[in-house]
DNA sequence: AAGAAAAATGTAATGGATTACATTTTGCAC
DNA sequence: GTGCAAAATGTAATCCATTACATTTTTCTT
């Protein structure tokens, strides 16, 4: 590989010339110019970035943890991130979690050993915790879509407990009473904002909550099938049950075909996210659309924001939702619109 | 952040015990070594990896050119990578192309400006065209999973004509001789070499090839449901389908649902991928697996092999398919089995 | 206890580009 | 043509860790 000393010599001029000629053409005459750029061609130099990034400290690498890839909604938010990266001239790093925090951790001190200049958590877990850090600077880190209020950073969410609470409006409205809710993990703070809204339009309507129809899942196709036949095996099942992804709710789907049930004149199902499946499970889901792409596009600008130290105090941004009401919805048995 | 030269000035050692006290313990005493190790506890230290690797002249970083994230096998296939690089001491630099040349060239040039070690493509295109090389060089590159024969580099793929064959046979045995196929994009040597092996099998059997029964489609759900729709409009349809991947068969099955045809009683739908979503369609789709994680990380593998200098000629990996029977084949119509 | 070998540590070069500062060249006014 | 300002170019320091080579200290042998 030729280095700027090669060019140099080349060209007859000092390195110091050559980088002018390359980054600020117009301090150098027309002729050595010229020169210099014929050298260049003549060496094939290309600069050594490694190099530049060591001097600069700035490596231009975001490091991205995401829970799964293999997740269509966390695929369009990484394509979101990319194309956004990309234009300000940053490269991600991605790293595919599966949710482990020695993982996520082990990603997160390439912060910390300046091969990344920030990091983007999708998920609710602080990945610096144990690595102890200038307790006084800010984490250079955006946390979306799945939020930790305890981490102080930038974060990009929905208002998951407006959107639960919508779709659980439209189900009241389809006059349904026993409205069940296949739910995420526990402990996640998606989980708890969903139930939140999920409780009080309940609430609201004067319908009774009742713990038996929330029902665990991990967000899988079989993970949704396995809590459809649960919640159907009640003394007395829901109506309608509200998944908290789509992917579990195409496993409800199938379960519920499988009992012989029809959607949605037995039960009704609605789904979170609007992946592409949705509209092409049978029937075509109900789900509240989330704006993936913009929730990548939008944590990569504040993270270069707050790297290049554009940004006061931590943001809180929250985009918007849409309910997309298709055909796995319909009015409660025997309940006349 | 702290440097070695503090931490030296602390241990009251020089800079070159430290390095070694933390790269070669063996080699400095155990008084010094516990006070180099107080020293860079004290003051946090963290080796700049920025520094490390400019100076060693190796990234280990290997840029990832997938063409789109939110395709369900990519997504397994970046997975598998992921877990090997990071095993292996590399990180993965992705980039969704979106198939679009200059935005992969773009990615290219970090190989040539050291920013990365090697690259895998798994679209068949070379990123490196026009980025004039040491034409003598081996390219440090990997192609995977749509391989372009002219590229010279180590390569992972499946036997995809042997693959396309087994599926047209299972449908031929089924009695089908009007099998049509919703092919790829015309020129990708996926969709070449699928199609031979669907004509060989249609050949062996001594059913006319009909061009008519070969639609394109560009992987998409709802490139599979138009294909599916402009198939079942000729005048003589065909009673079996056989799509190249799973998400154009899933449209396929949107499609025959709506003109209210039954699946497989009335015609029979193949897939290929096996993505987790195939087993959960209505009705389940038979399909070819493919074993997804294992392109990545072979792909991987390779390419650090390459990079490291312990790969010979630029070997050619096929990895194996299995064809999944599931219910969305069955017999043709008024055949007798 | 002297001397040699082995172990421990230190000094300084190295990697490639950028850039503050120093020096030379050019351009222009009078 | 002299003198001065501006433009062009050069010299060398810098970023941080590693490591070849040099030097010092310790250990062991006899």
């Amino acid at each position: 590989m030729a280095t700027i000393h090669q060019v140099a010599a080349l060209a007859e001029v000092s390195v110091a010339t050559v980088s002018r000629a390359l980054q600020q053409p117009e301090r150098v005459s027309d002729k050595t110019r010229a020169r210099v750029l014929a050298a260049v061609k003549q060496t094939g130099y290309k600069p050594n970035l490694m190099a530049v990034k060591f001097r600069s400290g700035k490596s231009r690498n975001l490091v991205v943890l995401v829970p799964t890839v293999a997740n269509l909604f966390f695929a369009r938010v990484i394509t979101g991130m990319q194309q956004s990266a990309h234009d300000k001239g940053y490269s991600l790093l991605l790293c595919n979690t599966m949710a482990n925090e020695a993982m996520e951790q082990s990603y997160a001190r390439m912060v910390h050993t300046s091969q990344a200049d920030g990091l983007i958590q999708l998920r609710a877990f602080n990945p610096f915790t144990g690595l102890e850090m200038a307790a006084d600077q800010p984490l250079p880190m955006v946390n979306a879509c799945e939020v930790l209020d305890r981490i102080r950073c930038p974060t990009v969410l929905l208002d998951n407990k407006a959107a639960a609470y919508a779709m659980t409006e439209h189900l009241l409205q389809l006059g349904h009473r026993r409205i069940a809710m296949i739910k995420g993990p526990p402990r996640s703070p998606l989980t708890r904002d969903r139930v939140a809204g999920y409780k009080e339009a309940l609430a609201e309507a004067g319908v009774d909550f009742d713990e038996s129809l929330l029902s665990p899942g991990n967000f899988s196709l079989a993970s949704g099938q396995k809590a459809a036949a649960g919640l159907m095996a009640l003394p007395e099942p829901p109506t309608a049950i509200f998944c908290e992804n789509d992917e579990m709710a195409i496993g409800a789907l199938q379960q519920l075909k499988q009992l012989g049930l029809r959607v949605p004149q037995d039960v009704s199902v609605a789904g979170f996210d609007d992946i592409a499946f949705a509209a092409y499970s049978d029937p075509p889901l109900t789900t509240i659309a989330q704006p993936a792409e913009e929730f990548g596009s939008t944590a990569v600008s504040l993270l270069i924001d707050l790297i290049e130290g554009r940004l006061g105090k931590a943001p809180k941004v929250i985009l918007p939702f849409d309910l997309i009401e298709r055909a796995s919805t319909g009015p409660a048995p025997g309940h006349l619109t």
